[in-house]
DNA sequence: TTGACTCTATAACGACCGGTCTATATTAGC
DNA sequence: GCTAATATAGACCGGTCGTTATAGAGTCAA
């Protein structure tokens, strides 16, 4: 990768990574600039509308990774318990992997940020409703309709954020756990 | 009230909703000291250790609030279902109310803050067992174990705590309501 | 060679940050 | 009424914040 692309990629991933862990008000610039290298006159470059872009470009990035994650999920679980199996377990190991700082990509900045950033509502917005795109034909093709599989994808994202938010207070990847066993109960 | 005991309650409830808003590293504290009505020396004279402690004392305030309105519901609840639907439905009330900028009142704060701040993250966690405590009977008098009502009295709280998220960022209440219609399903 | 473009380097800016501190005002208790 | 304790008022501090502006370096096509 050329020097360019370089930067403006460290940029936006350092972002997506700091904000995740320690929210977007927090992460101050000099950070984002120190932990990955790039050049302070690239940051207004790259990002000629400052913070409020760089926040956007790392939630859209975020939400791209974490679409990458369920798509290869979504592919291999034979069903919708499968896959909310599959889809806990890899947040629980990010989780524990992280020091239960690495929860949502999004969800941090979103609930700073939206209504107030219209920028980062609407891209907040687009990345849910691509994960329930790529989640929704697990549902549709265990018999559902697909406006109760749009509506059952986006309640699996639901219990997993809450259950994401929920491990962090506590320390523990246990409430991600009762969910792929709760979706299970449920919907075998 | 006396004078004295009005301005650290006004701190305190003042810091609980705007963090609620907003987040806490992006409220400043003049802002608070603004909106409160109360002066600068006696925000250091209550809170000491200062911002963090203000804070503190916020997230145990909003624990305590959301306890009671828990408790009002668990008194009244016939079945988890119905308890379920009528936590939803006062989330859901003051999400619409708000613009749906008034979720979970500490979950943003703790998303930003644990487990960096320790004092913080031990408040979060009390918080959470507390409502744990409080929403456990219900599953018990449905015939639960106790081990069993309080994983899910977790669930329940983290499935809120989930739909309380994803509502923000679609500015829908729909996902609250899917939570109850669930709950409905599973545990009628 | 020249000019346009891309990217970098960095000083500087005004605003805001949380916190400190001292003098003063108010309250509580006797 | 008096004294000690509590609470208030607000100026000030050093630091950080996000942003701007400008100069410079390198590349490339005409």
């Amino acid at each position: 990768m050329a020097n360019a692309a370089k930067h403006k990629d460290a940029l936006v991933r350092t972002a997506m990574r700091l904000f995740r862990q320690q929210g977007y008000a927090s992460t101050g610039l000099q950070q984002i600039l120190t932990e990955s290298g790039a050049p302070k006159g690239s940051l207004y470059h790259y990002f000629p509308d400052g913070k409020e872009q760089l926040a956007e470009a790392a939630v859209r990035l975020a939400g791209k990774l974490m679409g990458e994650m369920l798509a290869a999920h979504a592919e291999r679980a034979a069903t919708p318990a499968a896959f909310a199996k599959a889809y806990c377990s890899t947040m629980a190991g990010w989780m524990k992997g992280s020091e239960f700082r690495s929860g949502c990509p999004i969800a941090t900045t979103m609930l700073e940020t939206a209504p107030h950033s219209q920028a980062l509502t609407k891209a907040g917005a687009e990345v849910i409703d691509h994960w329930i795109d790529i989640i929704a034909p697990v549902f549709r093709r265990a018999g559902s309709t697909a406006a109760h599989a749009r509506s059952a994808a986006q309640q699996l994202i639901a219990a997993v954020e809450g259950a994401l938010v929920i491990a962090r207070i506590r320390r523990s990847a246990t409430p991600l756990l009762d969910v792929a066993r709760s979706f299970e109960a449920a919907v075998p």
